[in-house]
RNA sequence: GCGCUUGUGGCUCAAUGGAUAGAGCGCUGGCCUCCGGAGCCAGUUGUUGGGGGUUCAAGUCCCUCCAAGCGCGCCA
């Protein structure tokens, strides 16, 4: 349909150059939105207030507005002030609308706007040095949901964990293991000052000291910190697959240690001049990109940074065929994007290839108290906790109701109180409504299941009915629209309103009723109205049963 | 000090530069002999942090000031 009022639209701008009416040029895109309010339609542009002409944009609309009505499907079309084209859809175009959701069922709202393209999506990827936090969670929720939507929207989507598991990071991990493991022995011990001081550690050296006694005091440090790796990086896989997020494939930097993957990118680097060599060192010219100064990449002593793995990592996605990549990152790796960034296009990649996306802290409060969450100091509330406390779907209701960008105030008690009352319940509560209705008419021998004929749907005509199957037309545009910005936020907003409008609606009306065909017609209305829940809740993550 | 992000009812947050700034929680008062009351209906709460500017149109863009969070290593 949008693409029909386009079409159009364009036809009559190219009339209105052709007139030499226009000053600027053609717009390459033509704007067309949903309508913000019913009075304004279904549809709206306002391509007459854009485009730069001698006579006024109300004259210009007016003469769009001409060419539109000849639109099927469309009932009317209105100008207004200041040059605002409204588009009326008729009713039929809705009923078909219900008539596809019905036929799609859970397909309905995907797209092949992808067309297949195959797109990376790195996040978490938190070092395994100690559970996940509740900032993890966010990400978790968050690139979940983004990848499901890019599935939707038709491309081909790999999630991908980077794991750092090698590096000063890991040796202060073992070493805190291990003086914790004497510190149980009753030894004398000493904790590294950047050590790892969570509690975590402490039972983790309960456990050895019950398993193996004292044996273990002869073993070299790397038993400890590849001990502590393993054993947290298990704990990592299951805090995720309790929130139900998978991963298609895991990456360990080691091996790009191993396998000299770094060096052939900073040679590549070094080749198009963007190295130099500074005081023992091997730097990088990132200033060249905008970074406020060039970076080591290779220190004095052989080793590399952090930044030089992270290249070659990025530099083996391109040669894994992907086109576009995206990566999740918390607030602290900010200043850290214009290197990262910079050495990308410094080998050759086109900067929208790579899409970086900041997701901010979240602060938990206990009532009015702020929550600390440093995982060395060990002060944090792992994920596992909150999950435990409010359930994964609370969580995530939580976590997707905001922008990425924004920071988010979670407070535990309220959660908690309000756990019979919460906005989360809101949604599932109308899916659960819809099946239960749908039940109680199977109860009754009335079945809509057979055929779906269009002409029982002309029994909707209820302005409440209308303005339900307009939402379910949004749909379809709301997803693609999610899969382009990558903002999952909308779509919990849509999902709010749709299952809002259906608690009203079932409040003011009987589904079923002693009319055959109204009957019939309201249940096939309540079927997809609980279709789209299904599949809007699906995309975020968030489980929609049938009963609560 | 510099950089990034944020600032919207009492609280937590929405609002592709568009038309009357919306939800939830809270508070007040109503609604089940009938498809689930985890719901519905009505009411209450706003100089969108302050000040300038751009635009036909600004919560949204630009400048400036104020406040909060985060970041400014040959750490990761």
């Amino acid at each position: 349909m949008k693409q029909k009022i386009t079409f159009s639209l364009k036809k009559g701008i190219e009339r209105l150059e052709a007139k030499r009416l226009l000053k600027s040029p053609l717009p390459e895109k033509i704007p067309l939105s949903l309508s913000v309010a019913p009075q304004f339609g279904d549809l709206t542009t306002n391509i007459a207030l854009q485009l730069k002409s001698e006579k006024r944009p109300m004259i210009l609309a007016n003469i769009l507005a001409e060419s539109l009505k000849e639109i099927e499907l469309i009932e009317k079309v209105e100008v207004k002030e200041p040059g605002f084209i409204n588009i009326f859809l008729k009713k039929e175009l809705f009923y078909q609308v219900l008539s596809s959701v019905l036929k799609e069922g859970e397909k309905f709202g995907s797209s092949q706007i992808g067309k297949r393209e195959k797109v990376l999506i790195e996040f978490v990827s938190a070092n395994p040095t100690g559970p996940l936090t509740i900032a993890h969670g966010r990400q978790a929720a968050l690139g979940e949901a983004m990848a499901k939507i890019l599935i939707a929207c038709g491309y081909q989507v790999t999630k991908e964990y980077y794991l750092n598991d090698v590096g000063v990071q890991i040796d202060l991990l073992g070493e805190s293991l291990s003086a914790r493991y004497q510190e149980i022995l009753d030894l004398p011990f000493s904790m590294p000052v950047d050590g790892y001081f969570g509690e975590y550690l402490k039972e983790m050296a309960k456990d050895l000291k019950d398993k193996y006694g004292k044996e273990l005091l002869s073993k070299p440090k790397k038993f400890f910190s590849d001990y502590a790796r393993d054993s947290i990086l298990n704990g990592i896989k299951k805090d995720l697959s309790d929130f139900k997020v998978h991963f298609d494939s895991w990456v360990r930097e080691g091996k790009f240690h191993q396998t000299g993957k770094i060096k052939k990118s900073l040679s590549l680097l070094e080749k198009k001049g963007y190295l130099y060599r500074k005081d023992e060192a091997l730097w990088f010219k990132s200033t060249f990109f905008g970074d406020e100064k060039d970076r080591v990449l290779q220190k004095r002593d052989g080793a590399y940074t952090y930044l030089a793995p992270d290249i070659g990592y990025h530099q083996n996605k391109y040669e894994r065929g992907y086109h576009s990549l995206i990566d999740l990152f918390g607030p602290d790796h900010d200043g850290y994007l214009p290197r990262l960034k910079g050495a990308l296009i410094a080998l050759g990649h086109p900067t929208q290839s790579l899409s970086i996306i900041i997701v901010q802290l979240t602060t938990l409060y206990q009532g009015k108290k702020k929550l600390s969450m440093s995982t060395r100091k060990g002060e944090f509330i792992a994920l596992r906790e909150l999950i435990k406390e409010v359930g994964a779907d609370v969580a995530r209701y939580f976590f997707l109701s905001r922008k990425s960008q924004s920071h988010l105030d979670f407070d535990l008690e309220l959660a908690k109180k309000n756990s019979s009352e919460n906005p989360a319940y809101y949604l599932q509560y109308a899916h659960s409504r819809v099946c239960s209705i749908m039940k109680f008419a199977r109860e009754k021998g009335i079945s809509c299941e057979r055929r779906i004929k269009l002409s029982c749907l002309s029994s909707l005509k209820e302005k409440e009915e209308l303005d339900l199957l307009r939402l379910l037309f949004r749909f379809p545009y709301l997803i693609e629209a999610s899969g382009r910005t990558l903002q999952v936020q909308p779509i919990l907003s849509f999902l709010q309103e749709l299952a809002g409008d259906f608690h009203s609606y079932y409040n003011k009306f009987r589904i079923v009723t002693k009319e055959r065909d109204l009957t019939r017609a309201r249940l096939l209305l309540t079927k997809g109205v609980g279709t789209v829940l299904r599949n809007g809740l699906r995309l975020l993550g968030i489980s929609a049963p049938e009963k609560m």
